[in-house]
DNA sequence: CATGAATGAGGTTTCATTCAT
DNA sequence: GATGAATGAAACCTCATTCAT
């Protein structure tokens, strides 16, 4: 699924694709993609150099340049595939569900959920999706669905009668993104040396009745 | 407060100091760190130069070195000397109440009033902390600290009664700074453009109570 | 007329011919060959990549290298193949006519002529022949021979007694290719938007009788 | 005389110059333009890389790009800088005359003395700067400057009487143009081995008079 | 013969750091 | 202490050339 076919196209060849024509680039291009942030998760993006990521992919410096129009690019493809994948999966898993309460509890288990299965993808998104200035036009998508997906959740609890009525909408929102973002931290700092999904059913509890005891909030 | 004293420090030149003493020094430091922030905040940190902190302090390249071992030393120095100061206030707020839920209050307030006021601050500090792999060490020390003294407040709150005893510890404090954290990210996202400080109690509520409706709640 | 006939030559497979034998070869030759002129027309010959070249010819990198053997050589071969054309063209149009002054001036049409005929060629020739320390021993065989030419008629002229006889020889040949040059350069940076043909006329005029006017001559 | 102030800037330093404080500069700028040049006539501009002419300077390769933005703004600020003394030199020993014929005599001598006064300055004109293409609008300058004071002198001696009146005036511009320069290319072409000056008073010679002989002129 | 993906040497450029003044 | 010109390592990237298919 190479996407900068900006450059010289010839994407699909002309000929007839015999039996796995396309798959040597798409292996490539996937084995350069997945070098690339198993390298930026270990170094940092700034840090990665083309060697270091040519080397682990076991290609020439040059080839990367073959599938990716830079340095940066990798990161950007990096970052519109796995949003795309991540995002699908998300959505899918919440539409499993048909209430609200479930719905958000699959999309923090499924956010978990992906993120164990692809540590080098977690740390890279922790590391440099939430920040740098840098990406920020594209990466701020990845966002702002996420947060969509949340609020639809949300209005539909609300209107079930499941969440609050009185809710500072986008700030509930930032609330359970920065929750399970940092969950997500913690296990990444901690080098993802536990099972991430246990913290699924916790954190939802949390979100859903907050830490304040039932007798206390009487008195509110 | 310069801490890296290896190279001069006490030893103010054989000339008598006429005017300011110590005052002289410490005011270069201090100027270069803010412009290194600014420069920082602006660029993110491996986009910015010495030469445009230099020019943005007022000062020669080569100054900079007589302050700082190398440009890490300068974001290293930053986050222990802001770390320091924050948390000080962070605890002095903090210590202002006496019951958990006020305490609770205090701190997520004074951590927004804090970041608000230093948007530079702000915004290298959500940029650049959490990066892990590169300031670690050090930069986890603030969080760990953090994390220390919501464990405090929990604990307290606990066997005040106002906070739930079921609660997962470990998680409920990364709960809590990940709420604040991304509702900081939002206002920086968002170009500081609203009143960071009026998240607060909106945010305290939600920590307390979580975003279920009583009624639902009841059923479980 | 492929001249690196190294690698490959007669020996046109074992399997017999089915259509055009030679001519294939032939015709992919003079596409690369024009496709390249074309290129370094446009691109100027460092900044004309194989890949461009290869995609204006119509055929793969690598087929270059079956009928140059380097990018250079496809310059060289250019030069060797177009100054042979272009001067034999030369010759035959300066041996139309029988006395010198019929002479010059039908090799300054014919060479103004020709160049207005293949402007991509005149471009290259003016870009890349005149100068580059970079083919000399080859090219120079180009100008050496034009010069040839021209000094013959020279000679011939002095006989004939319609040149001067006082002139200084190696000069007078530079002086005649000067000119035209100039003139074949004007046009080009002009991007050939005028008829470089009608410039003969005017041009063998100023060769033979100077810019002074006749009156200031007697006086000298 | 470093026109590339664009960057830093800081030109003249804010203290008083002492003896030779921007000569520092100033020597090591034109030590970098020299050695430029040099490399550009042996290898040509493409074939040149920082690293000789670093070398040649004895300098760092870094060095140079406090001076120049880039290669190519050294081959730039060479043209802007050559091409602004010469034509100053070529315009002043025109004014030293003042009838047409002495003053092209004497832009002729100017021409042929100055590039043979600084023979690396003589190849790389003549083999970077009608290239055109990649450097052609502050290049062109110099050849429509040059065109201009050509220009100016013919007109002069149509008005005098001593030049034709009936001459295609972008013509005959261009025909002293490339008639001297022709004779520089030959004589860069021998390596400089004779005495370029000693080409002047001939060639003036053939500009004025042509080379058709003068009963042969009567005829026409 | 033809292809075009792959190679990797080599070039340009940046910039943290040093050090003579 | 302060300066800022100079350094040169190291990074990114290009592209002529090769070779397995």
């Amino acid at each position: 699924m190479p996407q900068n076919l900006d450059k010289k196209d010839k994407p699909q060849k002309d000929k007839p694709d015999k039996d796995i024509p396309v798959k040597g680039k798409k292996d490539k291009y996937h084995r350069i993609l997945n070098a690339a942030i198993k390298v930026f998760a270990e170094e940092g993006f700034f840090h990665s150099t083309i060697s270091q990521i040519a080397k682990e992919a076991g290609v020439a410096d040059g080839t990367i340049y073959l599938y990716f129009k830079s340095k940066d690019d990798i990161l950007l493809q990096f970052f519109n595939f796995k949003s795309a994948r991540v995002l699908d999966r998300f959505r899918k898993d919440v539409n499993e569900a048909n209430d609200a309460g479930s719905r958000l509890e699959n999309l923090i288990h499924s956010h978990l959920r992906e993120f164990q299965k692809d540590p080098n993808m977690a740390v890279v998104f922790q590391a440099e999706a939430r920040k740098g200035r840098y990406l920020e036009n594209r990466v701020n998508n990845l966002t702002k669905t996420y947060l969509g997906i949340v609020g639809e959740i949300i209005e539909q609890g609300q209107v079930e009668g499941v969440f609050r009525k009185d809710l500072y909408f986008s700030l509930v929102k930032r609330f359970v993104l920065g929750s399970v973002d940092e969950v997500i931290n913690a296990w990444v700092n901690a080098g993802g040396k536990y099972e991430l999904s246990s913290m699924a059913d916790p954190l939802v509890d949390l979100l859903l009745r907050g830490i304040g005891s039932r007798s206390a909030m009487a008195g509110q």
